[in-house]
Order: C-alpha cells, then structure tokens, then sequence
RNA sequence: GUCUCAGUAGCUCAGCUGGAUAGAGCAACGGCCUUCUAAGCCGUCGGUCGGGGGUUCGAAUCCCUCCUGGGACGCCA
C-alpha cells in the first residue's frame, strides 16, 4: 500500500498520504519539508498555514496532530514551535525501500507519465569549420542528459543535431580561403585551418568593409547552387564532422538526426510563400520581414539579396519536424544569447496559425565566460574542448598510475573519468547560469565532483566483490549513517521527477553528490564485512547504493566504473 | 537606451512554488591508512544572503526601487 502502480515507493508522497489520516486541512507533497537538522526528524509539517481556518494557534494544531498519529511507518511524532515532526520507523522503511530497489533494479524512479508521446530536442549544434566549443558542450551534455531523463519517464526522444553547416560565415569563409588559403593546410588541419581564415576574414573586414559584402555575395552563390563553392563547402563539412565524431565518441552521444541548416536549404520556398499568403510578410529597406508586436523587433526572413537568414532555414525545420515526428513538445538547447531569436520564431509560427508553437521551448543555458566576457569564435578568443577533455584524461591516467596500477582496463576507465570530469563538471551548475571558464576546477576530482561520485561507486563495488555471495536479510535496527543512505535512495524517485519538470540535469547531479556523501561517510564509520549481525543487511544497502548511483550517472550521461 | 539573466562565506556554488539556528565543495588549519580503494572520512575557521523599501505570524525566497555585472537588440548564427 506504501507503492504506486508500478510498485515504487515514494518516500514523500508515502509520508503526506500518512499524516492526511491525522490532519483536517487538505495536504499535498509541498507542504511537507525536510527539518533543518537531522536531529529534529524525518520531514516536518508547518502547521501555520492551517491556523486561520482552524482558528486555532500552530502550536495547539501540531500538537493535536502529533498526539494523533499513530502509525506503523512513523516510530515517533513530536510537535516542536508549531512543526509537526516526524521520525520514520527505520527498519520497516528500510526494508521496503531496499526491496523495491532490488527489485526494480534500474527501473526504479522510471515511470510513463510521458505515454510514448514524441519530444523532439535540438542539440549540441556546432557550427561546421570551427572547432567545437565548450559553448557546444553545454548544449550537448546538457540535451543529452535532459533527454536521457525524459526517456527515463516514458517519452519517446528524437535527439537531432542541427548542424550549423549554412548561412553568410561561409561565404565568409570561401571568400578567405579564395584569397589566402591552400588545400595542402586544410587537409593537414582542417578545422585549425579554417578557424585560422575565418579570423583573418574578419581581422581584415575591420580594415576594409567591402570583405564582408564579398562575403555575402558568395553565399548568395552558394545558396544558388555555385558548383565550385558547393564542392569546397562539402569538404570543409566532411571534415568538420570527423573531427565532431571523435568528440562525440569520447562523450557518448549519438544522435537521431543530423538534418542541419543546409539540409533545408531547398526546402525554405514554400514558407515563404506561405508568410506571404497569409499577408505577413513585409518588405522593409528591400529586406523581407515579419513584424511583430509591441517593440519586439522584427523577425528577418530574406536578405535584401534574397539570401535566407537562420530564422528563415529555422522556421523551416520546425515545420519539417512537426510533419516528421508530430512532437508533443520540441525542445531547443540553445544558449541564452538566442532568447529573443526564439520568442520570434515562436511568435511567427503562431501568427501563421501553427498552435502547436506553444509546444516549442527554447532551454537557454549560461555562457561560458573567459575574463568575465562571452568568448567569440571570430576574435579567436576560443577555448577547445577536445583540449580540455585530453588534459581530464591525462589527469585520471596519472592518478590511476599512482593509485591502483594494477587497474586493468586503465584507458577505458581513465576515459570514463577524465570526460565524467567535464561533464559533471557542467551539469552540477543550473542551467541558466554564466560559468566562468576554469580549467582547474573542471579537472579537479575531489569534493563535488564526478571522479568523487564515481569513487564512491566503484568503493561499493569493491566492498561487494569481497562480500562474495548474498544471503536473505533482516533488519536489526538502523544507524544513522545507514538511515542518510536509505533517505537518500527514497528520493531518488522524487529527484527524478523534479528533474524533468524543471528540465535540470542540475537536480540529478546534486542528488549523486548527496547520495555520494551519505554512502562515504557510511564507508568511513560503518564496517559491512566484519560485522555478522549486519552483514547481509548492509551489503544489500550497498547493492542499491550502487544500482542508485549507477542509474544516476547514466542520467548525467556518464559512465559508472566499478573499479578506479 | 530597451528587453533579459544574474548578484548568498576568500573562491565556486546549493537553497528561491515563503517556514525552525542560511548549507555544501574548494582554499586554510588540525586529526585519521596493521580493518571493505585516503579520488576518502572526522573536526575547526569562515555570512550586513548587492543596497533600500513593502507584503506576511514568518522573506535569501514574493512585490517595488536603486546599484553592479553578463547577454541580446533588421539584413550573423
């Protein structure tokens, strides 16, 4: 009875559903808060909020409902300052908790609230001819994580990777590799290469302003099918992608969809008839535009040369992934830098009649600042992630060298903690936040950390190899380090959810720190192996520490070594 | 200038759908490896929650205002 319909126990959820018995106000799961402090309980109930309708002080109301709780899961309910507070009865909760996890393995905090329903999430997206980013690895560890979260609730998730592959830049950069480049250097170094014209292109264009109008004018040529600069552009792509590939290989991401920019290149004629059918579309200084309400600035669709822009090639896309995977939601894991490109984008396709726009949301993350300033690709002000992830590998190698040599699989697990690192590293900060960059603290593997999380899982698997076989258990009473434990996997479900309403990694990687914690602080105070009265018991706990822990760095995208 | 996001310990950040004495990590300092991996554990130090008003029994959290910083603001993406 303490289980929902999949048979997981929701610690809170349980716990609201309890003191409802023994309350005269409605309660839901908000209500309901974790103490201060340990000492105080379990979860407390403010009684505060129900004076006025009960006419009655908070002190008198938590008093009335401490005395009548009287139930099998709460061993003890004391009314302190108007708090209600609880103390869960350890042993039955642990008992059922550790069950149910070992039971459902994996599965538990799984749901199908999402029905098998389509999300569409537009990810990593970098731009082909410069190197990838930390900027793109926000958007990619971020997206994957949030997709991975979503699958973990039921929904059905079509990754797509909108490679940034069209658009003037490349005039740009045909221009400068027409002028100062050769095909020797490329093929040595593509993308360094590239990165290295494309900042000449615009250290000259400050000097002299017609560059840039020979820039437009050979995307213009692109966009009209020019075979020679078509030719160039396919082999800087090709080449931008196998470098991408690696990065994504080490990260392990795939994706559903590489349709980018260009892929709509020939497909954008029919919106535009469209906006203009409907009447939206306005000429304005010989540009084509949709004019939006109440001072937003106007959404630009056709250059004054009739070149297409990115709202032009995005509006399309959404269309095209409307049609392709009639999507419950879309989702855009694009940096804050972009918000008003999206609310203009959403506000065309509702003025085209599209409802579904509502479905589209625009997930902006911080940027990652160098000096306290945005890093600019053209300025050459750029820091390269496959640098960073390299040097986190490098570190892991030399600390497993000087840890635990005898390490068989070291380069994968180096790999595993060197890129968890990086990863971890992104996802504990919330999304919205600027990051300055700083590549000391993204190495480091102590304190909250994903070497640190991952140290704890691989301490517990070796508890469990040394445990040999496993044996039926029975509680005989929990101490306080075990209880931190058996609280923090009973809001494991619960951390979930938050996760994917607020759409925030963050929540999952803050909760592996927690539960992280809890099991080290049990490791250093708790013996599992020499205690026979405990034994079987504890080493259960620390099987569904392990099933916990693994299953929530899965979520952050990272990998889960069982030794290091 | 307008819009937007942010400002919490020396540093990096949690907490923000209002609740008890504002929490972690790093750094600093002091303990703990003859017991399951010291990438660890235990402890000490550290705060006008940017300023000022307001709402409330109660505000880091909600509202207003000011200050500071990031970002965006028609032919880039």
């Amino acid at each position: 009875m303490y289980f929902n319909s999949k048979g997981v126990l929701r610690m809170k959820a349980t716990i609201v559903q309890v003191l409802q018995q023994f309350c005269p106000i409605p309660l839901d799961e908000n209500m309901l808060e974790s103490p201060v402090h340990t000492h105080l309980g379990d979860w407390a109930l403010p009684c505060f909020p129900f004076a006025k309708e009960l006419r009655k002080s908070p002190i008198v109301i938590a008093e009335d409902i401490a005395k009548a709780i009287d139930h099998p899961l709460i061993r003890q309910a004391a009314a302190v300052n108007g708090y209600v507070n609880i103390f869960l009865d350890r042993t039955t909760i642990a008992s059922s908790l550790l069950q149910t996890i070992l039971e459902q393995s994996s599965s538990y905090g799984a749901s199908n609230e999402g029905n098998e329903e389509t999300i569409t999430i537009d990810l990593s997206s970098p731009n082909i001819a410069k190197p990838f980013s930390m900027g793109h690895l926000r958007s990619t560890v971020i997206g994957n994580s949030i997709a991975l979260l979503l699958e973990k609730i039921g929904f059905k998730i079509v990754k797509i990777n909108y490679i940034g592959d069209w658009g003037t830049q490349f005039g740009k950069l045909l221009t400068a590799y027409r002028k100062w480049g050769n095909e020797e250097e490329v093929k040595i170094a593509p993308i360094e290469t590239l990165l290295r014209l494309y900042i000449r292109f615009h250290e000259e264009a400050e000097q002299n302003d017609s560059l840039n109008d020979e820039g437009r004018a050979a995307f213009k040529a692109l966009e009209d099918g020019d075979s020679e600069a078509l030719a160039l552009w396919k082999w800087f792509k090709t080449e931008s992608l196998k470098e991408f590939q690696r990065i994504y290989d080490l990260l392990g991401v795939t994706f559903d969809s590489y349709n980018g920019e260009a892929y709509y290149n020939d497909k954008m004629g029919p919106i535009v008839d469209e906006l203009a059918e409907k009447g939206l579309l306005i000429e304005s200084d010989g540009a084509l535009i949709v004019q939006l309400d109440e001072g937003m600035p106007p959404c630009l669709i056709k250059k004054s040369d009739g070149a297409t822009l990115y709202a032009t090639r995005d509006l399309t896309a959404a269309l095209d992934r409307k049609a392709t995977y009639d999507f419950v939601k879309s989702l855009y894991v694009v940096g804050n830098e972009q918000s008003l490109h999206f609310t203009q984008f959403k506000k065309v396709l509702h003025k085209m009649g599209h409802e579904w726009s509502e479905c589209i949301q625009h997930m902006p993350f911080g940027l990652i600042l160098k000096d306290g300033k945005k890093m600019s690709t053209r300025k050459g002000k750029i820091v390269l992630l496959e640098e960073v992830l390299n040097d986190a590998i490098a570190l892991a190698q030399s600390t497993i060298e000087a840890k635990n040599p005898d390490l068989l699989n070291k380069t994968e697990v180096a790999e595993a903690i060197g890129v968890g690192a990086i990863i971890f590293s992104d996802l504990k900060q919330h999304r919205k936040h600027d990051i300055e960059f700083d590549l000391a603290s993204m190495l480091q593997t102590e304190g909250e950390t994903g070497p640190y999380v991952q140290y704890a899982n691989a301490r517990a698997h070796s508890v469990l190899r040394k445990a040999g076989e496993t044996n039926a258990f029975m509680i005989e009473g929990v101490n306080d380090f075990e209880w931190a434990i058996v609280r923090m996997l009973g809001l494991f479900p619960h951390t979930v959810k938050r996760a994917t309403d607020e759409l925030d990694p963050s929540i999952v990687a803050k909760y592996a720190v927690d539960l992280a914690q809890a099991f080290n602080s049990f490791y250093g105070n708790v013996q599992v192996l020499s205690d026979s009265a405990h034994r079987f018991y504890r080493i259960a706990l620390v099987t569904c520490v392990t099933i916990v822990l693994k299953e929530s760095l899965r979520l952050l995208g990272m990998q889960a070594p069982e030794e290091m």
